[in-house]
RNA sequence: GCGGACGUGGCGGAAUGGUAGACGCAGCGGACUUAAAAUCCGCUUGGGCAUCCCAGUGCGGGUUCGAGUCCCGCCGUCCGCACCA
């Protein structure tokens, strides 16, 4: 037997075996109970980085364990592969988007197969396949027969120079961040996902997914964000000829309604473009509005503005209050009804407005017992109080204020009590080539026509040209150009691209059931949905988990699927980061990186290795190439083999905060595998004698580190690794001893595979030519769990003054006797008379003085 | 601006309201070696430096026999915001 393990020449040796055998294929059939273990499918960028090895370990150790269980598992990998960057690297590199993605995926999958993962790669699939997207060009159809699609105008960040659309990454303050050129928003015509149909129920079934983090569930209600308010009508006073008379308003604050100052609308509603027509001074600043992009931190971090269209309308309690209706900036047109009635006191937005534009602020909710309606000072009251200066509402509560509000309005008729969402509609069109075609046409006589069935997918065009700016699809010489499917005459394909987010929405679908003639089984579907533990960053709590919850409830709603909530439990993982070495460059005063292979660390400092003078260590941050604080898996897999990463990436952090990488700690993780090699070849099958001591550390150590693992608590089950490694070191040989050499062996096994493999080959601790990736789980004896003595804390008011060893169990008063006659607490307790004593069986007693 | 989290030794962290610092990294001392690496043993929150005591979990209050943990108010850091994936 070696004295030491080679990864280098036993990694890929296993890798192998594994394949050959097709350890990891998830059978459909059989009789095992089924585990759905999924984590979130890669963008294949070009290499795989750290943040992917630490996500798919936490999955393999969580499959691999639950193989060992005695589980069916299903733990597939695929391409998220529709996306931007392909269609950047064809601006730059003149690469194909499709060639540049394919190659990716080829280099990304041979590093993933370097790390040894328990996958089923039979499964495989990438989004910008065919006979993926066609599948999904199938749903989207389905989705737009039963009327969950449809089309409407919608803002986009326009680029006036490059003549293109922008996402909002490529926005840069506010500039096109090739041309440079200030960025406006312009309408566009764009398709919709229904969403906000499902806003409720998507809300309800966050109620029953306890096995996902609060954090989570928290910030998609607040995302779906409803509200109860009051819809009601404003009606204009002596309004202009040929204009609207009234206009409807949303407010969640109904009670604030007599310290309403001005009434505001969005730039875009109709009331605002009729009113421009004629005021040229409207138009401009409707066009100042149109100024800037998109982004909901963008608009509300605008500073304020607003235009006094000279408009008056009545107040709907008092007809003889008129307030002033502004075109505003900070009112959107996407929520509610794109109007406000603004009350400053009780509003920070609109007391900023407010004071910029001198309107009165009156207080309507006493804060304490100020309540004077002269509201003082730019820090808006929100709290709870009672009414005051409100008439007939003066003297309520906000709660009861509001109801008689809205019974007042619903009685007289100018308004209604509403459930409000801050949920929109799901836009999904993307004027760009490398996505789904949306699978529409557009005749003159018959208007919007699905693509029939048996003529998708609607394949995207190969030769494509990158050399300008704006959709390839769009300029494409013959590409859109396709008879009518309803007329047979000429007519236009839909030149727009799904939203990739719609890729990743039903992929695990796909996983479960590959059909060639649709896009899954449902009878397959039900066998193994819903994924039983889903793992990925919390990057994607709300735009990708709220999708993929729409679509799956979506595809319930018209029969495709019987799950309505696609991941049972979730785990949102840390990042991993790393600290930055800089110097500051003399000529702009701009800090240079340096990347960690160009440095050599020190205990206390850092030196460039070319010139050895120091270079500053900034704060660990998560990894970017921008700051060359990144380290590439290959080269460590290289260096220390896969099994050392992988246990650098359960070690330490808890999974859900971040990782900080070092180089002493991956050195240490390749130190641990070397020492438990040189534990598992002490294992002797012929030993004899007990250690009941260590027997009793052992089953402990099974049960915790299941329990760890099955909680995700992975740096919990690693330190008790390392508890049972050093007492199984430290103990003599035995029977015990070598079972216990055993045990840490099958406990590593799905943490560092390799290595586990190398050594059950080794040391013939299975059966000869048995895998450990076929082994179970060691069992356990619920008897050894329990301890017969316990070690109790004795304290003198709540201060540590001794602990005693007793037997478990021990009787209150025993116990309680023995506290009082130690020497330590005597002496704490210095002659006091003794007041009370607390005790807690098998705990702690507290003596208070 | 809105929403969400996090804060414990030199570092990552552990701790059902009940012995703060398990376990790992780094560091220090020792053993082995011609030497180094590897390995093994010991020490390692701060202070008085003593097998004893005091202080200590971002800051300020509170609840409790007892608070890292619960409550209130601050401070700091990070993440998301609908066309990045």
């Amino acid at each position: 037997m070696n004295e030491r393990f080679d990864p280098s020449e036993a990694d890929g040796r296993w890798q192998r075996v594994w394949d050959e055998r097709q350890c990891f294929r998830a059978e459909d059939g059989g009789s095992k109970p089924r585990s759905y273990v999924l984590e979130m499918f890669p963008y294949p960028s070009g290499r795989i980085h750290i943040g992917h090895v630490r996500n798919y370990t936490m999955g393999d150790v969580l499959a691999r364990y639950k193989r060992m269980q005695g589980f069916e598992v299903l733990h597939p990998m695929g391409w998220d592969a529709f996306g931007m960057p392909a269609e950047n690297a064809a601006m730059e590199k003149g690469v194909h988007p499709g060639g540049w993605t394919r190659e990716n995926i080829a280099n990304m999958k041979a590093q993933l197969k370097r790390l040894g993962f328990a996958l089923d790669w039979s499964r495989e699939l990438a989004t910008c396949d065919p006979e993926y997207y066609g599948h999904e060009q199938a749903l989207f159809i389905d989705l737009y027969r039963a009327g969950l699609v449809y089309r409407k105008e919608s803002a986009v960040n326009w680029d006036p120079v490059d003549q293109t659309v922008l996402a909002n990454e490529q926005v840069i303050d506010g500039r096109g961040w090739r041309s440079g050129a200030l960025v406006e928003k312009r309408k566009l015509s764009q398709w919709f996902l229904r969403i906000t149909d499902f806003a409720e129920e998507l809300l309800e079934g966050l109620g029953a997914l306890d096995s996902w983090p609060e954090k989570v569930r928290l910030m998609q209600e607040n995302w779906i964000g409803k509200s109860q308010g009051l819809r009601f009508r404003f009606a204009v006073a002596d309004p202009p000829a040929g204009m609207a008379d009234s206009f409807e308003v949303f407010t969640t604050r109904p009670d604030t309604l007599f310290g309403a100052s001005f009434a505001a609308i969005a730039a875009e509603h109709p009331l605002a473009l009729a009113l421009a027509e004629n005021d040229p001074k409207a138009a401009a600043f409707i066009a100042e509005c149109r100024k800037g992009g998109t982004t909901a931190a963008e608009l509300e971090t605008a500073e304020k503005h607003g235009y006094d269209t000279g408009l008056r309308v009545v107040h709907p309690l008092d007809p003889a209050i008129r307030l002033p209706v502004y075109i505003a900036n900070f009112v959107l047109m996407d929520y509610g009804t794109g109007a406000i009635f603004a009350c400053p006191a009780h509003d920070q937005r609109d007391l900023d407005f407010a004071r910029k534009y001198g309107l009165p602020v009156r207080r309507v909710v006493a804060e304490g017992d100020k309540a004077d309606a002269v509201f003082l000072g730019d820090e808006a009251y929100t709290g709870p109080g009672r009414l005051v200066n409100s008439g007939f509402l003066d003297g309520m509560d906000v709660d009861a204020a509001k109801a008689m509000v809205i019974a007042r309005a619903e009685s007289e008729g100018w308004g209604q009590g509403e459930t409000q969402y801050r949920l929109r509609d799901w836009g999904v069109s993307r004027q760009r080539y490398w996505g789904t075609p949306i699978p529409f046409i557009h005749c003159e006589a018959c208007g919007v026509v699905a693509v029939p069935k048996d003529q998708l997918p609607v394949v995207l065009p190969e030769d494509v040209d990158f050399s300008t700016p704006g959709n390839p699809l769009l300029r494409h010489p013959t590409w859109k150009h396709v008879d009518c499917p309803g007329c047979g005459k000429p007519a236009q394909r839909e030149t727009d691209t799904l939203d990739t987010f719609v890729d990743s929405s039903w992929y695990f679908l796909r996983f479960a059931s590959q059909p060639a003639d649709k896009p899954f089984d449902r009878d397959e579907i039900a066998r193994w949905l819903p994924v039983e533990q889903y793992i990925g960053g919390i990057e994607h709590a709300i735009l990708h988990l709220l999708y993929a919850r729409f679509w799956t409830r979506a595809l319930k709603r018209i029969g495709l699927v019987d799950v309505a909530e696609p991941f049972a439990s979730l785990f949102t993982q840390g990042m991993v980061t790393h600290e930055t070495y800089s110097r500051t460059d003399p000529a702009n005063g701009q800090p240079v990186y340096f990347s960690p292979g160009e440095v050599e660390r020190g205990a206390d400092g850092a030196v460039l290795t070319a010139d050895g003078a120091p270079v500053e260590i900034g704060r660990v941050i998560k990894m970017s190439k921008s700051k060359k604080n990144v380290v590439d898996p290959d080269e460590i897999v290289a260096t220390y083999g896969a099994d050392a990463i992988r246990w650098f990436m359960l070690s330490d952090s808890p999974p859900e905060r971040d990782l900080p990488w070092s180089e002493a700690g991956i050195e240490g993780c390749g130190r641990f595998v070397q020492r438990l090699w040189r534990l598992f070849c002490q294992y002797d099958g012929a030993a004899t004698g007990e250690d009941k001591a260590l027997d009793r550390k052992r089953d402990q150590t099974v049960a915790a580190v299941a329990e760890d693992i099955e909680a995700l608590s992975f740096n919990k089950a690693v330190a008790r690794i390392y508890e049972l490694t050093s007492a199984v070191e430290k103990a003599a040989p035995s029977a015990s001893r070598s079972q216990a050499i055993r045990t840490v062996l099958l406990l590593v096994a799905p943490m560092m595979p390799h290595l586990a493999e190398e050594a059950w080959a080794a040391i013939g601790a299975g059966d000869p030519g048995s895998l450990v990736a076929e082994a179970a789980w060691p069992p356990v004896d619920p008897a050894l769990l329990v301890e017969d003595e316990v070690t109790v804390a004795v304290q003198v008011k709540g201060k540590l003054r001794d602990t005693l060893t007793v037997a478990k169990g021990i009787a209150r008063d025993e116990l309680e006797a023995l506290a009082l006659a130690s020497d330590k607490v005597q002496r704490a307790l210095d002659g006091a008379e003794v007041k009370k004593v607390i005790v807690v069986p098998d705990r702690l007693v507290n003596i208070v003085a």
